[in-house]
DNA sequence: ACCTTCTGGTTGTACGGTCGAACCATGTCC
DNA sequence: GGACATGGTTCGACCGTACAACCAGAAGGT
């Protein structure tokens, strides 16, 4: 696929990447590459809260790596779906904890089943003794990524 | 990181997915992961013009995997910034052919060498003993994205 | 030749995600 | 108690993208 490249030139990663993020459609915003009519914030947002079940505003802020503005009209839109609700911290009087609904973990539910087949699908299409490779990758770059930010 | 996780987990696949396409800020539009103050399609399209030369407009609409419309505009501004200049196709009357400009070579250098900077620091930071593997998983993901969409 | 259909591009319109700044309320520290 | 920091909200603006309508040139059939 790829001219020649050592696995040591930058041009050779960042071709790799360039076509992944192309490839991917990750410049689409309002969809998520799984095909699900829900931004791809959203989707993430609605990931983090059904894994901890409850969480500050500002972590999600944090793990989103928006601004709090944007989180705030996000937030707005998920509780204009009935899926979120906002409390008030009880140790912060500033602060709003987010939970999803019963209908938010409903909704959870599905994005993340929509998207466990949209993966299993990808992870059929990989090569068996690729898998683990691929998936250490990931995590390489991120840790990289973020290492020297 | 992620929690146990086996290699044909969709699961984990995804949560490296999503944790790559967040730490490198792909939902931020108007500046490229790298820090350019260029938008992410706009360096794709830069990209693909140094490489090739020259390109029909109708190509590059569909290697960057965007709508007609969008990248009608898209070359727009880039002529606007004197980067590209349109040409007629001379096997085809309705064809635009592109070109860069020698400002606009000058931008594309400039570019790839921000980006190789920056992929050659992001390349520091992994293992070199990972770098081989990195690379090629990132051509399996796209391959077996394409693969299967 | 003519008509139809397809294809490459452009323009108008609308939508939506993100940011920055201004502002408020609460917490924290000296 | 005053100064500063922190969590949230609201407002205004920007920009990238899509969809639809439209136009002009190409291709193919009759």
């Amino acid at each position: 696929m790829s001219r020649k490249h050592s696995a040591d030139d930058p041009a050779a990663l960042q071709a790799a990447v360039a076509g992944f993020v192309r490839a991917f459609g990750l410049h689409q915003t309002e969809t998520t590459p799984c095909g699900q009519p829900i931004s791809v914030s959203e989707a993430h947002a609605m990931g983090e809260l059904a894994q901890d079940g409850e969480l500050r505003q500002v972590e999600l802020t944090r793990r989103l790596r928006l601004q709090k503005s944007t989180v705030s009209r996000l937030v707005g839109q998920l509780t204009g779906r009935g899926w979120v609700e906002r409390a008030q911290a009880e140790d912060d009087g500033r602060g709003v904890v987010l939970r999803l609904t019963p209908a938010g973990r409903q909704a959870a539910q599905n994005l993340a089943e929509a998207r466990r087949e949209r993966f299993a699908r990808l992870l059929d299409s990989i090569p068996a003794h690729e898998r683990a490779g691929v998936l250490h990758a990931f995590d390489v770059m991120r840790e990289a990524w973020d290492g020297d930010r």
